[in-house]
DNA sequence: CTGAAAGCGCTTACAG
DNA sequence: CTGAAAGCGCTTACAG
């Protein structure tokens, strides 16, 4: 089965056979005016007729652009990720432009050959989804002039370059304080590794709540994690081996809360009856869950559609109104709370 | 903050910095020989001192190519298109190649647009991760020229193009022999969708299975379900409440077990004490489960790599020695299975 | 060992 | 409204 070039035709041949000039024909194609009606709908005949399509490296050699997108992300491993790329790919199917995915799988040595080869073949702009300290990523980006948005989290609180996030504070803090208002007062959290920013960030909303209900913090009820189902699980052990253990346990992700869900049901502690949980995410699975789990909702699909939308603009050249975006996070009710049995 | 174009040096700056002509730094740029070892010298350095790198429109426009590897897949949700991926990913490591990916969403819409894009913008080979009939994008392929590899699922037992798979047959017979081994009789099943070739393959090794120790099929343990979480759960209720249960069940895949998990839970049933379960796929937090489940594994970052490896001889013009292969599943043993209770 | 020149397939001032 | 011509940044016979 030996392959053979594909034979396409050529824009000059297209122009032959019409009997203009290639000059007319890139006009059609681009939707520029200056063509005659008459020529106009000859040569878009023998387009299509043709089923000609335009050789997209002489276009982008001729305009110096690459129509191509890179994201680079850690693992691609969560519902998180998915969902950023479910937004990012809506934006770019109006754009035009193919998006190319590339994972870091947290190997600097890979990372490194894909800035090179990334900064070889040219990009048109970078959508950056990486959970840990991306500074230098963003530095070599920066100084390259490539346009970049960072999407989610970051070690920085403040960054020179355009941010897009959610409210990851307020949901911490929405979260607790849903769990208090239901009568809750050993709440337990499993938050994610703590150099993260967004980490901090849950655990200081859910601070913000208890001390509000005048409710002292207890250090024992706070669990670091990675965001994996693994620890959901055995930090959930350590909160119920706790002599006092919580009513109510706040998981720093959707799949955590799977972990925390595990381990329960290991003890043969039911949900909610005697056990209150609530996620983080609102990954597409949690509504299937038994019991469907509440969560707090981050709007991913719209995070990754309007950080491609920045980064559109960039690319454009234009100004950014606002730097640094958060979309709002919401509190998903469904049933895996209610209050605590007395 | 206006960005302004990054300023790149030319192949010709550097000539004529280095004072030789661009043909004598093309030929150091690709390592091909005919250039004094000195000049060449002289040249990687300055190179090397402006971090020069060429500018891949112009060298694809040239070569006719683009440097692009396109992966179209349905809903990039499951572990499993993830393990793919990162086979994928890795076999382009070497190759050079940058990964486009495209999700379809089932939207038939969406999916001509990409494939037209594709098309416009010219792309090396494609990877089709599809599960539904992709006889239409195949021909396409085709009748285009465009070398394509099929990875997985496929309603067709012989396609005319490549495909690679895993041995699905082999590995619903294991899973349920393994299962008989242990001493059940009543050994639920949860298929995927059953117009899905692999769906059939792991129902009729469940059959081969049963038949071979004479154990008698019965049709109300069969359960279709759509490999989603949800239907784990909820075709695990339906198993549950018959006449006479399962004492094992058989999920199409892990996502499904975890859904088994979830309302075996619910309904106070201990796993593996008083239900046995295995997945399929072997995705990365199956060794997390609670408990670890046993299940069978698809080697996906390899069938990843190979689908790759097989993509690349084509676009490289080469005979593929075999067009259809498949490489081996197998049974992963950990703790969600024992002997059923008497 | 080295280089002048043609050409890949487009787009874009510019002239008519 | 239409087209001739230059040029984007490379690679590749070909000549020296």
């Amino acid at each position: 089965m030996e392959l053979e070039p594909p034979k396409r035709l050529t824009m000059s041949e297209i122009a032959r056979e019409v009997g203009v000039s290639t000059t007319t024909v890139s006009k059609v194609l681009n939707q520029l005016p200056g063509v005659g009606a008459k020529t106009r709908a000859r040569i878009q005949d023998v387009i299509a007729q043709h089923e000609y399509v335009q050789n997209h490296s002489a276009r982008h050699l001729r305009k110096g652009q690459s129509g191509l997108i890179d994201l680079v992300l850690m693992r691609l491993e969560g519902g998180y990720d998915l969902g950023i790329m479910h937004g990012v790919q809506e934006a770019l199917m109006e754009s035009g432009h193919r998006l190319a995915v590339f994972a870091t799988h947290e190997d600097e040595e890979v990372e490194r050959l894909w800035l090179r080869r990334l900064l070889d073949q040219s990009t048109d702009g970078v959508l950056l989804l990486l959970p840990y300290e991306h500074g230098e990523i963003a530095n070599t980006l920066l100084q390259q002039k490539v346009p970049f948005v960072a999407i989610g989290d970051r070690n920085e609180p403040t960054t020179n370059f355009p941010t897009i996030g959610s409210t990851i504070w307020l949901g911490g803090y929405t979260a607790t304080e849903y769990l208090i208002s239901l009568g809750h007062r050993r709440i337990g959290i499993i938050t994610g590794p703590l150099h993260l920013m967004t980490s901090r960030a849950r655990l200081a909303g859910y601070r913000e709540a208890l001390e509000r209900a005048s409710i002292p913090v207890d250090p024992a009820l706070i669990c670091e994690g990675t965001y994996l189902l693994g620890d959901g699980i055995q930090q959930t052990y350590k909160l119920l081996d706790l002599a006092e253990p919580p009513t109510a346990i706040f998981a720093g992700n959707d799949a955590q809360a799977t972990g925390v869900y595990q381990a329960l049901y290991q003890r043969d502690i039911r949900i909610p009856d005697a056990m209150s949980v609530v996620g983080f995410d609102d990954v597409t699975y949690t509504a299937q869950m038994a019991p469907p789990l509440t969560t707090i909702r981050q709007p991913l699909v719209e995070m990754g559609k309007m950080a491609t939308q920045m980064l559109l603009r960039l690319i454009a050249g234009q100004v950014l109104e606002s730097k640094n975006v958060e979309l709002s996070t919401s509190l998903v009710i469904r049933q895996s709370c209610q209050a605590p049995r007395t």
